[in-house]
DNA sequence: ACCATATTTAAACAAGCGTTTAAAATTTGT
DNA sequence: ACAAATTTTAAACGCTTGTTTAAATATGGT
């Protein structure tokens, strides 16, 4: 059971829950109150502000999002083989939570409303070693050269753009959840075949 | 000049500023009649209400932003020619509007708040004759074949996502407007070599 | 058992929200 | 030029917002 929680954890859990659905401009302090079944009053005496609480449910959400993929760039196995894994891992996630990267491009699109310090993530990525894999593997021939953050665009478009885009694709195929779900199954098999066949340099010239 | 523009449409080209950047729940009425530089009386006067200016400024971004690039499907070309215009135009579009098609998504994210009835746009979409051209090409083996939905998906992805994902590749790879523009240009070729290397079967088996 | 501390509560605060009102200003038809 | 209709205004409406207050309750150490 996790029924287990503090006051704390139980207002945090509902605020990402609610904060990611909704926005930060999308819901009230008191609805997220009512959905951790607490005082209002709560979430300012533990939190500050509705502004503070959001600000650690975002860093934590996006560490969540950024970091339950990359892991596998860790690993000792061939960059083909990391990059297969990485988009499978990619849309494994994507489709238990498919409207966090949504919530974290909407909310850093108007950044006026919290100052997003990075660097911490930014440090994780690299102890990935992603980026020096990478490079590595263009000079040596074995993806194609490109600016790093033209591959990261690449690669996040195949893998997010699906998810995030479910709204509007939703609305114009008119598409329940099932088939939705399958459609994605699909997408992650023609997105890995090209990503791959485009990306690594093909050997018997 | 443009400054024969009557109340009415002065109040429909501010609301459709506001809201693009900072959402309908982002802004207030009084905001958009500011921005306008009117009485926050006259936005009801005219529209009656904030949501239903909302509804009328949502359908006319939504049409534009789907018809600014599908025109190139009536025009007598090669399916090969007008993949390429189609992905030149769409980077064009969203170069100078980088903002839509995250707007879009985010509020179709939302449903509760408006009904959008997306018939219409359908129509003028099928108008263009795109899905009966794409299905023909399939059947003649001139690009592979798969469901249209995970088509476009693969399309929309390579051309929205590194529009719609900006905020988050701006704070992680801290770039300006300028580098980012120039990403962009680079970005536009190799999603378009990828894209026709994948979807487009070689003749030369 | 007691007291100090921590937690939770209901109530209230000013400020901002979408919207309405009714009067003022302007435009229009004759 | 005058009256009718339209447009614009300032002010107010009731309601919700984020946040604070002070009292009530629960908790923990001695």
């Amino acid at each position: 059971m996790s029924k287990e929680l503090s006051t704390e954890e139980k207002i945090r859990e509902a605020a990402k829950r609610v904060f990611v659905e909704k926005g930060f401009d999308g819901c009230s302090s008191r609805e997220i109150a009512k959905e951790a079944g607490m005082n209002v009053a709560l979430v300012n005496y533990y939190f500050c502000s509705k502004k503070q609480l959001f600000k650690l449910v975002f860093e934590t959400v996006m560490e969540d999002f950024m970091m339950s993929t990359l892991e596998v760039f860790k690993r000792d196995l061939s960059l083909e083989s990391k990059m297969r894994i990485f988009i499978e891992r990619e849309y494994e996630f994507l489709t238990s939570h498919p409207d966090i990267p949504r919530f974290i491009i909407s909310e850093l699109a108007r950044g006026d409303k919290f100052e997003f310090d990075p660097r911490p993530i930014l440090e994780k990525i690299e102890a990935t070693g992603v980026f020096e894999e990478l490079t590595k593997a263009q000079k040596q021939g074995v993806i194609r050269k490109m600016d790093l953050t033209n591959l990261m665009i690449l690669i996040s478009a195949n893998c997010q753009y699906p998810f995030v885009g479910k709204p509007l694709m939703k609305h114009l195929n008119k598409l329940d959840e099932d088939q939705y779900t399958e459609l994605m199954m699909l997408q992650k098999q023609y997105v890995t075949e090209m990503l791959i066949g485009y990306l690594f340099i093909q050997k018997n010239k």
